[in-house]
DNA sequence: ACAAAAGTGTTGGAACTACACCCATGT
DNA sequence: ACATGGGTGTAGTTCCAACACTTTTGT
């Protein structure tokens, strides 16, 4: 019987396994893309997401992560997985399976190590060069993700530094939905949530006047997370 | 050049891909499961999601679907990809990624087809038999994503007869979130979505009164779908 | 003084919740 | 006649969109 099984498992065919992650970044202007550098020489001018493969004893976030650092460096950042990919030509050179995952980061914290150390490079997401593959459609599917997620959830924060004013948390909306919205509509729904924190400090140099800057109520931001269903009587998740 | 390119490919470890499947379906009561006998005995009474495995030149979502009708006969129903599990001793056997679908279908639409050709059978979510392997982790993502999905898009509609009656479509919608809504409420916002179309015809039988069917305005139905984001004003989408 | 961005308040309409009674029919 | 489930309306509240002027300060 146990043989059998064991027949019926090594009959299958077996599939690389890669992992593509897709950096979202905000400059305070634009959304932006991490790419790199695809390092053979055949695809010279197409650039590539953060991608590498599945390791033995390795899970897939954990590879994600992995191969996120060795490029970049960037360490510590939330991955969410996105979808996976694998139709059968989608890699020419072997049929490979890739599992997409994407992550937000504000661009300033790691500008740096990024530019001096490794290959990686900012792109806005209005300029995007050729990609591999069909990178392209993960970074399509990884925008709705995001747009979808920042309707739902106040993810916009992670990718800008710890204090923040609120024309810079309305511009990234902006980037994000590439619309304009009111502003004073825009900071009292933002501000009804609860989640921010007025500071004293003001923010100098950008405007003349300058504008305060708040930080993130991380107790109630982790509270926040994971629950509010439009359908659902009000109290039911509590 | 390529050479070098090449045997990066081939130094990497290959892995078995699956793909499991989780069946929701709806018998007017609750909210059921569509499980599978496991084949092999060394699994005695434990059961098992529409699992097998992907060929050659197949892509995943289409292997998903082969392996559903291979397993109950239920062909053409919509799956959608749910996410991948691939923790490294998930199987204990041997290495194998899973990418999980899901799917909603109207019970009755297959029962004679699962229940005398297949060893397929419907479970209440509420008494599910032990699963196979990561099989529960599977199942608590699904619900966790058909409620979501129930809150943004009418999809509860995928698991009712074509004609429907009201206070059928609000037992599916309090099976789902397993909770008990205002029927009068309810009503108003079912039909304020302008996508169900009034029959002449009552179902007869159950009550003693008999509730008036509706079917799906199919057109509207389409146009609605994957889209509305509740921080972009209204007319944004149009 | 003026230009540039920040900040703030009101109003009308829509949508949501909570709630209770009558209707049609099969037994 | 009565029991069972089906169907409907209202009032108070909250939420949302649309909209324009004043404030601060660097030049």
């Amino acid at each position: 019987m146990i043989n059998r099984m064991l027949e019926q498992y090594r009959a299958q065919t077996k599939c690389l396994v890669a992992l593509d992650s897709i950096i979202f970044g905000f400059d305070g202007d634009e959304l932006k893309l991490l790419l790199v550098k695809r390092g053979v020489e055949v695809y010279d001018g197409t650039w590539s997401l953060m991608g590498g493969w599945l390791q033995d004893n390795e899970a897939p976030e954990h590879a994600a992560s992995r191969i996120l650092f060795e490029l970049t460096g960037i360490q510590d950042v939330y991955l969410e997985q996105l979808y996976v990919f694998g139709k059968p030509d989608r890699d020419p050179i072997e049929r490979t399976v890739s599992v997409s995952y994407f992550a937000l980061i504000n661009v300033a914290d790691y500008d740096d190590v990024i530019s001096h150390t490794y290959e990686a490079q900012w792109f806005s997401i209005h300029e995007l060069p050729t990609l591999l593959f069909d990178h392209a459609d993960m970074v399509k599917k990884a925008i709705e993700r995001l747009r979808y997620k920042a309707t739902q959830h106040p993810i916009g924060f992670e990718l800008l530094p710890d204090k923040f004013t609120i024309p810079q948390l309305q511009k990234l909306y902006e980037a994000i939905f590439d619309f304009k919205f009111d502003k004073r509509n825009f900071s009292r729904k933002i501000l009804s949530t609860g989640l921010l924190i007025k500071l004293e400090e003001k923010q100098k140099g950008f405007s003349k006047k300058g504008a305060y800057l708040y930080r993130v109520d991380n107790e109630k931001y982790v509270k926040f997370f994971d629950s509010f269903l439009n359908f659902i009587p009000n109290g039911f998740l509590d």
